[in-house]
DNA sequence: CGATGGTGAGTGAGTGTTCACCCACCTGTC
DNA sequence: GACAGGTGGGTGAACACTCACTCACCATCG
């Protein structure tokens, strides 16, 4: 209980808060362990080395427990996105959405276990949503629309496309391919969906939305 | 098994077969309206006029009613793309696309609580993912890749595009746009959602995805 | 024909278990 | 000695599921 920095060393956490974020690394582990369903107050209380009594001395229950994970735990997907348009111009466009790419798979893969408890459950994800005031799932592929519109004011995107369509086609693709990865995390068409694989999805999918699919005769 | 229409006249379904649709019926309906984890063997029993008893009757577990509502309710997206490679060269490409979209969202928008129950319990996953041959969440994109496949031999769809990348985003913003609609059910940029508004997406979307993103000289 | 027994559908009243949450109490520190 | 942090033990509620039983129906047979 008495705490230097002897283990840390970088983070000298005090008893309060570092049980604190010890809850929290807990129900995030265990999250994508044994998902949302088995992550009980005793399994994060046993996890986290405390009782679970202790857990009601730092949050009102068990749903704070959970955006708190989903708020402080998770990659800052949608601030990482709301930086591009500032950078258009920069670098090249492939280079920029391949990194929205690689950015938000993971991010998408890690939400999914969490996500998948609101949408079970309207309750729940109403009240998420309205702690989610800008920071929706909708304003990832509308800051990348607005990257692209940056863009095309540059004349590094055509003219005639749709920002929010392409951003979206992106956006989707990188969630739906989340999806896929732990819909069949360790079975199935695993080859396709392994991590090492990331750098190819994003490649042939930044190459495919840059393209064009349409036949010139067509 | 004896099966006259005598009290109903109308309703091929007698007794047993009536009992068992009503139960998947209700139990669909709960987890559209009040959720997964809200959609009880009481709730169930209630909502179809029988007791909770009777439920076991017709279904192993309750894991079992939620895997045939799954199954027998939803709409049969997968085999829907699955035919679309017959129909290469017939039509324009713009409209199977747009087809796609529009059958895809809706079946994406109504799997998403159920699904989301999934995600949230790794056990629960595996259950239902082994009774998934050949009809996984996969197959939709891979199918609507060998349709492209098909439109690239016959010229329609340019030879140097990746179809497993090209679908990968199409049917990636189908599914996003699903789960920004339920996400969003009654509230927030609701506007954007609406069911109205699902065909100017499927036409945005299909334009974005045959149309050039990249500017000629860049 | 009418008694007998088998059968599938259905039920009310439970079962044991698990859950989130809390109370009375302890303990080290300013 | 006040108090934040922490605990063991417990609580009522909710859950999926079971049990012993009823009832309607039907085939068989004396």
């Amino acid at each position: 209980m008495t705490n230097e920095g002897t283990r840390e060393g970088v983070e000298p956490l005090t008893g309060a808060a570092l049980t604190r974020a010890r809850v929290l690394d807990a129900a995030a582990r265990l999250i994508g362990t044994v998902g949302l369903v088995r992550a009980t107050t005793k399994q994060i209380a046993r996890e986290a080395g405390c009782s679970e009594a202790a857990l009601y001395k730092h949050f009102r229950d068990k749903e704070e427990i959970f955006v708190r994970v989903l708020r402080e735990r998770a990659p800052r997907l949608a601030a990482a996105v709301a930086e591009l348009p500032e950078r258009a111009g920069q670098g090249t466009v492939r280079e920029h959405l391949e990194a929205v790419v690689v950015v938000a798979v993971p991010f998408y893969r890690q939400s999914f276990p969490m996500a998948g408890g609101l949408l079970a459950s309207p309750e729940l994800l109403a009240a998420h949503r309205r702690k989610l005031d800008k920071a929706g799932p909708h304003h990832v592929s509308s800051h990348l629309a607005d990257y692209l519109r940056a863009e095309q004011q540059l004349g590094r995107v055509a003219a005639d496309v749709d920002p929010d369509a392409a951003a979206m086609l992106l956006i989707g693709a990188c969630f739906h391919r989340a999806f896929l990865e732990v819909f069949y995390a360790g079975e199935g068409p695993a080859e396709a969906f392994r991590p090492a694989a990331l750098d190819e999805f994003a490649h042939a999918t930044v190459r495919a939305l840059l393209g064009a699919i349409q036949a010139p005769e067509a």
